[in-house]
DNA sequence: TTGTAGGCGTTATCAA
DNA sequence: TTGATAACGCCTACAA
């Protein structure tokens, strides 16, 4: 591999005019610039980013942590994540977290500056990760994606709120007065913005509320709480916290003889692939995932440039119809 | 940030013998150890990545190379390398690839090997992806999760073939004669081992096979391809060669009048969450893919560190029936 | 068993 | 506009 030395060496100047091309430094003549350029690509050079690295105390590298795996929304935001940090010449190193213990998000977050990651973006979106995150003692910028709004600064933001008040209020035009929202674990920023978003809709439309069931965001989960919600006669819709969970229960109800849309309507969010296919085709509300991950990067490298963050408005949802809702 | 120097003035040795410690090196007196085990974690100390990157020129960082966006299957993989790779001490720099053309293909392998990856796990299962490494200039050990079987040496499977072939002889078992095949595209390594395995359950059934369709893996080719084969009448059972695929392929037939699987079985392969809870439930073939991500961690480091490459048996598939296939 | 010297490839600082 | 010199933090080689 060759070094900044041969490429001076090639060129006829010193190593140190050599870096002062490779970062646009402006004070170099034209013709000088031209040579060093030339023997570089003679050599196909390429700088050694550790070199570099050890120099600046700059890896160049954002660290993406997750806590979720093979899911699609957040893996569809990582592909957003790495598209924009490749475009700004960062690389991406991905950490999944096991556990969302603080003693697991602790040793991930120090194995990522240990690797001297120049920020990080946080797709652990339990409300406690975010809080062990503000109370690190390490000091390294960061971003989370799913960061409650009003949050000091850095808010980022689907409008889930405003996403899960559209489904519920979709419910509600519907002629439905009776809907259940079977919501996300507890613990989960999204979970609690898309049970704001019912519990708004329902409240403005001046309808009953339920408590909301809390599942697990897994299909199973629905399939359960369908099986057991058939046994109810008290609602006529339903408004799941994610389309996993809105087709395990609508599998749970086709068991149970519960017919959808007939006897209930259901209603999911995240417009994964399939919701479109299953049957009865899902309504749902979609949300584009990778875009997310791409303000996501902007935001973290403006924070690391020490530049004005971006002002994002919120990233807008959009209501998706199809057969799993109907009028009562 | 304290350096190895401040760890070794506060142990009071020399900054070699903390190196020592760091490095496991045998001969070093245990109280010494301990001196300077105390001053590390005094100090918190972490060695700094980019200067050890730098000496040695072994960054410990592995490169993944994937060719697709949040689907099931890659993502899951992506996850279990991520695991194996972290626990071996190695960190994981994920590059997404926005096209497969040789170009794009050459620069991401170099844009990793300036990040000076250690090595390469490829998810980019087109047959030309992996052509085009193999011919690269850029020396670089590499693992690709779909390998073709018998390609010299660094073979890792999940046996394709034989779960095709399982699901094929499933329907067969069911009393299916007339049997189509739902592929994936041409260029795809894994779409021609299922179709492989479809042909070989055929011919060893002594039963027609007919040309396969091609399509791309998504739910919306399946769903087309179900309104298009709904006006033939020359078969009884479609094997999609993903779960994708498939659910738009009962979607697509739905729609058309053709009831599954009362009129024509279907099965898919990959079995995805919600291929257990989509209407009617689907046939499939279940794969580990976290296993595979982790096995090929396995084999790029033994190819790393120069040590035999371990042999795994072929990772088994499951066949899951469900609702999807029934008897003729 | 431990310490000293040198260098990995780059950028920063200062001088020319 | 360019060049010489000194770090950055660590490891390898050799010496003690």
């Amino acid at each position: 591999m060759p070094s900044i030395r041969d490429v001076a060496r090639l060129a006829g100047v010193s190593h140190q005019t050599v870096s002062r091309v490779l970062n646009d430094h402006p004070s170099i003549r034209p013709e000088t610039k031209a040579k060093v350029l030339d023997a570089i690509s003679v050599l196909d050079y390429r700088p050694n980013l550790a070199a570099r690295a050890l120099v600046t105390s700059k890896s160049n590298i954002l660290g993406v942590l997750s806590a979720t795996i093979g899911e699609f929304g957040p893996t569809s935001s990582i592909a957003g994540i790495e598209d924009a940090a490749r475009e700004e010449g960062y690389s991406v190193s991905t950490l999944n977290l096991g556990a969302t213990t603080p003693e697991a998000i602790g040793n991930a977050v120090r194995q990522l500056a240990r690797e001297q990651v120049d920020g990080i973006v946080v797709l652990a979106p339990q409300v406690r990760v975010f809080h062990v995150l503000r109370g690190m003692t390490v000091e390294m910028p960061f971003v989370s994606l799913q960061t409650a709004s009003g949050s000091d600064g850095v808010t980022l933001s689907a409008d889930q709120v405003a996403g899960a008040r559209a489904a519920t209020e979709h419910l509600i035009s519907l002629g439905h007065s009776d809907i259940l929202h079977l919501a996300g674990p507890q613990d989960w920023i999204e979970a609690e913005s898309r049970m704001r978003g019912y519990l708004d809709g329902l409240r403005e439309a001046d309808l009953p509320t339920f408590p909301p069931i809390r599942g697990d965001w897994t299909a199973d989960f629905g399939y359960f709480a369908g099986q057991e919600l058939s046994r109810r006669r008290d609602f006529t819709a339903v408004f799941a916290a994610n389309d996993l969970m809105a087709i395990g229960l609508m599998h749970g109800f086709r068991d149970a003889g519960v017919r959808v849309p007939h006897d209930v309507s259901v209603i999911g969010f995240d417009d994964i692939p399939v919701a479109a296919h299953v049957a009865p085709t899902l309504s749902t509300v979609h949300q584009d995932f990778p875009e997310l991950g791409r303000r996501a990067v902007r935001i973290l490298l403006a924070q690391i440039r020490g530049e004005a963050v971006p002002e994002f408005g919120p990233l807008q949802t959009l209501l998706r119809t199809r057969e799993s809702t109907a009028s009562r």
